[in-house]
DNA sequence: TCGTTCGTGTCAGTTGTCTGACATGGCCGA
DNA sequence: TCGGCCATGTCAGACAACTGACACGAACGA
């Protein structure tokens, strides 16, 4: 009987899933001013912290595939937002860099964020959010586990 | 400065992308064999634990535009998962039906489903769910409160 | 040394979801 | 009563992301 499937009003992984789309949906509505969606914010915060990385890292980073993040990247670098060497020094990698342009654009970009995430935390003390991160982390370990 | 940005590493906000992220791709995993997607699985969930949702609602509670759960609807109505008036009793909406096929399908991917989240919550306490649940319903809570 | 395995970049095609727009039928408040 | 407001279902087009596939170079073990 399906009378007693996953109860959605008690679910933490429906109240995961929720939780996720209230995030997206607040980015968004920050980022759109700005001409930006969430997956572009991403990729330039992954660059800004760890210059050099390349597509398929970028990729990981933001949770889509390398094929979406190829894109993605062709056309920041089209808009001169990022650089790439046109050849690979070694292998295929091709390590992708922040321009100016794109660095004054991820500055505005991440002040909306911030505030979207403060907004998200507001109340929240210092230990609830250290017992958030670890019950997070756990569920993310545990549910790679066996893949 | 971007050098202060946002911390991908201690970020809440970029933690919970991740756990949502491993959880729609476990799902994903354990649904594929059965020729289910997340969305397709949410919609019959919420017609069992809700007969007579509209398609509308039905997107609601499965964080999809009701444009998308239109189209969805519609190949599900076409494949006898679910049954829609022709016509509307009232308004315009329509309400649906699991068919007996719908549930049969259904009961296979909560056991499926289920397993997951077992597997996600392994080794945390009532308590530990509890505060979990409390702490992601604040965050909805908040994110969504000055839209 | 050589072969296997892995990661990367890329091309092509498909699917899912979104935005924008429209008409329609209830639901109030003036 | 009626006008505005809101929610619904629907159509069309655009776009983002996915799957599948291929070639290439590096890394590792036999």
């Amino acid at each position: 009987m399906s009378q007693d499937g996953i109860d959605l009003e008690t679910s933490l992984g429906y109240l995961l899933k929720e939780a996720s789309s209230a995030l997206r949906v607040a980015m968004e509505a920050v980022l759109r001013p700005l001409g930006m969606t969430v997956t572009h914010y991403s990729c330039l915060e992954l660059l800004a912290q760890r210059p050099g990385l390349s597509s398929s890292e970028l990729a990981r980073g933001a949770f889509v595939t390398r094929q979406s993040m190829n894109v993605l990247l062709h056309t920041l670098e089209r808009d001169g937002y990022v650089t790439r060497p046109a050849e690979a020094r070694v292998g295929k990698v091709l390590p992708a860099q922040l321009t100016e342009r794109g660095r004054q654009s991820l500055d505005e970009a991440t002040a909306a964020v911030r505030s979207v995430e403060v907004r998200m935390l507001g109340g929240m003390t210092a230990d609830e959010q250290a017992g958030a991160y670890r019950t997070l982390q756990g569920m993310i370990h545990r549910l790679r586990d066996d893949l």
